[in-house]
DNA sequence: TGGATGCTTCGGCGTGCGCCGAACCATCGG
DNA sequence: CCGATGGTTCGGCGCACGCCGAAGCATCCA
């Protein structure tokens, strides 16, 4: 009865999340990845024309944004808030008493830096993508990124192409929500391009069996002076590898 | 399909959440105060029957937790993970793009020391707790709480009542969670005593139409003395009192 | 232009679940 | 012992909503 404005709203939202299709769908939205609705109907185990319903349920609540791309569709979490949410439900779901098991060393590497599809992401990207909008070479805004003037220069100057697309329709400039960092990095061509430049340079290298990238030294000092890094790219040591009771 | 496990449970949870009266007593019971069936039934809005059924569920998924007390069953969020789930979903439902506003002057004083029903609450009331437990005079565990032997001790100098009950089954130490810092502070029998003591003794002082308590320079010393508190207790100058638009 | 693909709208089926009335247990007061 | 009060269990009603088949748009490719 009090509090009725308030309580009928989170119960909506609770709702919209609490029906097993949907909730896996917005799971699988959870790695930062925008999806079509295909690949979220997949997710989700019903067909086209089901999730479609659901995909216009959750637009319509702002729990998703979407983008138009020719004849597909990419969904993405609408917001940190939703993502902060679902996160929060799934703690509760891993049943409570639990404790929230700390990364291991391996995924503190993946934390650092990794290939997200064709692109970087982790901490370097996500830093890389704060230096270049602090200078002003980007805008990114709610998924979309638009290059300046000043930014193509600087892109041609790296060696990147800011030119017309040749073949493709991919947008020049997106963004993409970082799994580990929950904030934006940079994908779409622009982001391809970057990862494929910091391979040639040697400045990232992949390792084997694990989307995880390492910096190296040369890296290290290309992303410095590049971008005006400042950060230290280590893998940081970890507090948990000496508490006892994690080693197998 | 991929993920089943995971976006099932977190369904099966929201999906207990998204319901409006399930919502709506969860949302009463944010305020970090045991309620019983029949408060809950009356926020909720409707039958008692109803209000078992659902207070059923949730407490089967772990969502709620009871203390049976004579003949009413108090009824509390079973966890700190339950209580940030509701609020991660308070916040995505109060509409996204809208700002988590920033606490005025008068909450600060509400954060500081409140009374929440006939006992204690905020900052100074979650310090005393903890300090309690530091010494051992206390021992809190979900809910429910133990006066240990120097504890006796300690509260009987202190001129507080630590003996069986007169005419009421009410518990001499339980728990509340606090409502601002999201900890355990002191309720039950004692929690009231001391309350009581503290206003006679002019530590602090009940601020007019409001819940906050006001802590005297008596009160700072003799919180300090007493209890071993090392903070200060003033207001703290809030940073956004400075931000333009904030002002009416 | 015609066919393939991605996605949405429409309509109808089935069922899960929230609701209440009534009856049933437990606890307190006298 | 008795009634009063708080809480739960049972049974049946009814709606809301998730599901799919079929049809309808939009976009890309030849």
């Amino acid at each position: 009865m009090l509090n009725m404005a308030s309580g009928n709203t989170i119960a909506e939202v609770a709702s919209l999340i609490g029906d097993a299709a949907r909730a896996n769908m917005l799971s699988a939205l959870m790695g930062g990845q925008a999806l079509t609705a295909g690949e979220l109907a997949h997710h989700a185990g019903v067909t086209a024309q089901t999730t479609s319903g659901h995909l216009a349920k959750l637009l319509d609540a702002r729990l998703l944004a979407v983008e138009k791309q020719g004849r597909h569709r990419y969904y993405r979490l609408a917001s940190l808030e939703v993502a902060q949410a679902i996160h929060a439900l799934m703690t509760v779901a891993a049943s409570g008493p639990k404790r929230h098991r700390p990364a291991g060393p391996r995924d503190a590497a993946l934390r650092l830096a990794r290939t997200c599809y064709d692109h970087m992401a982790g901490r370097l990207a996500v830093a890389i993508a704060d230096s270049l909008c602090d200078r002003d070479y980007l805008r990114l805004s709610d998924g979309a990124g638009l290059v300046t003037q000043e930014g193509r220069r600087f892109f041609c100057d790296f060696g990147l192409d800011t030119g017309p697309p040749l073949h493709s329709r991919r947008p020049l400039c997106r963004t993409c929500l970082d799994w580990s960092e929950r904030r934006p990095h940079l994908a779409g061509r622009l982001g391809a391009a970057l990862l494929d430049k910091a391979l040639d340079l040697g400045w990232v290298a992949r390792m084997p069996q694990s989307r995880a990238l390492r910096i190296t030294r040369a890296g290290e000092m290309g992303f410095a002076a590049t971008f005006g890094l400042v950060s230290d790219w280590r893998v940081p040591a970890l507090p948990q590898d000496a508490v006892p009771g994690t080693a197998p």
